[in-house]
DNA sequence: ATGTAACCGAGACGGTACGTCGGGTCTTATC
DNA sequence: GATAAGACCCGACGTACCGTCTCGGTTACAT
């Protein structure tokens, strides 16, 4: 979150302002709503949120990592796994939840743009991962150990293991989300989610049994 | 695969140097290993394929559908589905070949790119779909006529729920290697392509059950 | 005159426009009237003109350059010396003439800060020099010559002496005029001239002598 | 010279620090040689004084102001008028003092430099004048009295004549030696100088005759 | 053989955004 | 209340690409 080079402390000097980064960020989501990843500039981003171009550029580095910062909130906020009592309920949940967020343009245009520049810079990458991926990633870890809390998963005794498995299922949820929506271009609805939720339940199920 | 609005035909003056166009596409892939789809430009290209800007113009509206043209020639191929004897094994040989076309720096850093573009451009987007998405979509429908005349999954009759199932399968699988290599950034190797296929088939099975 | 570095010629490519050079030449006058040198920027100057920034820098390394072509055309277009029948009539019509070039208000902001950047620029001086400077003291020639025509003035056999001797006139008029009108901030008007002239040819008679 | 306007008298809080002053003044003069006047910066001479941006600011408006004085303090050290016996003798001393002060780096570039700009700011004007101008002046005013007192000129008995010709005289010597120094750049050394005062001795001498 | 229409390279054009820099002002904590 | 530090707003800088537009020249088909 916040900057990406936070001097570690200063004590003398005025200090930054705490406002200014959260019009500097609320004004990035505005302007990719309205103008999309390619057209959004920062000399715009600047100018709406009151703000000196300078004041941007001394808090990050570029486009890239302002963006990520801005769309992380949404994930901060938006991201949540009220337990619904079954993992399929589970899964639809997060599933949906996921796709709504997708939906919004401001995720949609940044998300993959983000992306596709990390391809070629390992420290946008890290950021992409603390800042967004992580969050995703820990309610599948939560709703793995409610489903196997209420005994629809068995416990998997080795760590690597149980790690790698949240892996998979972490990169089929997700991706198969973001494919639906960015590159199939088509809605994940109720039904949809159902026909996801069935086929990767009964993989579990098959996978991995009932204990 | 070359351009996006061919003149209708032309019968006199000098033709089109279709030497050109191999250049062009040559050079676009080499910039995109270089330099990455953000540091790529157009003038750069020219330059590479030894071809005037407005060469390059006069057949490609623009940085994206250039870059898709390149790309998809890529996929035109490397994507095939040989019968490996089983829904488990072509699915592992599809889901490797794909992964092993997302391991080149062109296509890792210029798919998600494009991508992110067409959230905001029909146009593009329709471009995307049929120079790759269909491509890919293809292998899905062949796998999956295999599989049913292997005896491994049933016939469907209703040709609509036909299609979605089709669609569905196609997003989890893509999605899920795109996922994995471009956003958590780990390699599919054998022992992932595995595990997706043994959670896949399982799901479609249980799903679907057999004949 | 004309640009900075023209290339010693081109045979391919567009041509530059004659226009734009004129165009930015008469905007950088008219900026230089309202805005004076401090205040002047070559984007103002740009747009002024019509023209892109690009186009401008393509043609002059910057503003100081920029400024010296447009001055030095005023110095070609004002700058003569008619035969007015004596040394001393002619002495105090270059001075009235270089006083009336030195009131316009483009050519005091302009004058003294380019040569204050030529202080620290050698390549900056010399076209100063031969834009300005030759152009003023070329007059100074002419008006010996005239004189020593007429009898007022002996002739130098020693041309190193005669070139030190007019290079010594030339400092002294152009310097007591600029002097005069921008440190000391006076008008330099028909009296002053009169008792300038009066100085300097009493100077010149009694220095070197009558034939 | 310190600050335009000396803060009338206070009485409480911490006094200035008069060495910032002297320190930021040598700062100037400092940068002044080492960049010039277009690439000094009142922020790397803060620097350089050890001294924050706010203090310098709170002395002086700018950065004309400032130079001005950082400049003025040398004409004060450097300019004296010793009795040499004779009107020539004392004019061919003032033009060397006054050259020898125009050679030096910090003089050259910021004397033409704050000139041009007051050719628009009539406070800088009057500033210059004050601090620069009439201490050269007086040395005229000084010169001529000697000469009068010694019969090498005449008195004059109308004041306001008087005036302009010491107006004139000045502007002649002044002129002539920055306009060799600074537009023809070339060396005032003891040949010019002599040259140079022949010509004004021959001219005051025939214009204004022996008494 | 000669038009002639469309191609080609080169490079200038009007623009837009970039990321940096300097100018002055302000807000802190410290002296 | 002056100071050092440094963040702030502002606006210009000079550069890089964009996509378009002349240029002078080159092909290759259709007369």
């Amino acid at each position: 979150m916040s900057s990406a080079a936070p001097p570690p402390a200063r004590r003398t000097g005025r200090p930054r302002s705490a406002e200014a980064d959260r019009a500097i960020l609320d004004a990035t989501r505005a302007a990719l709503v309205e103008l999309g990843w390619g057209k959004l500039t920062l000399g715009d981003v600047a100018t709406r949120a009151g703000v000196a171009k300078t004041t941007l550029y001394r808090r990050w580095a570029g486009k890239n990592e302002l963006v990520v910062d801005a769309v992380a909130a949404l994930f901060d906020e938006h991201l949540e796994l009220p337990d619904r009592g079954s993992l399929r309920a589970d899964i639809e949940g997060v599933v949906l939840q996921f796709a709504s967020l997708l939906e919004r343009p401001e995720t949609r245009t940044a998300l993959m743009a983000v992306v596709a520049e990390s391809t070629r810079d390992d420290a946008l990458r890290r950021r992409i991962r603390s800042a967004i991926v992580d969050r995703q990633k820990s309610l599948v870890l939560l709703g793995r150990a409610r489903a196997q809390a209420r005994g629809e998963l068995p416990h998997e005794p080795d760590p690597a293991s149980a790690a790698r498995n949240a892996d998979l299922i972490f990169d089929v949820i997700a991706g198969a989300v973001v494919h639906r929506t960015l590159v199939s271009a088509e809605p994940v609805d109720d039904e949809w989610a159902r026909g996801f939720t069935a086929l990767l339940v009964g993989g579990l199920t098959a996978t991995y049994g009932r204990p």
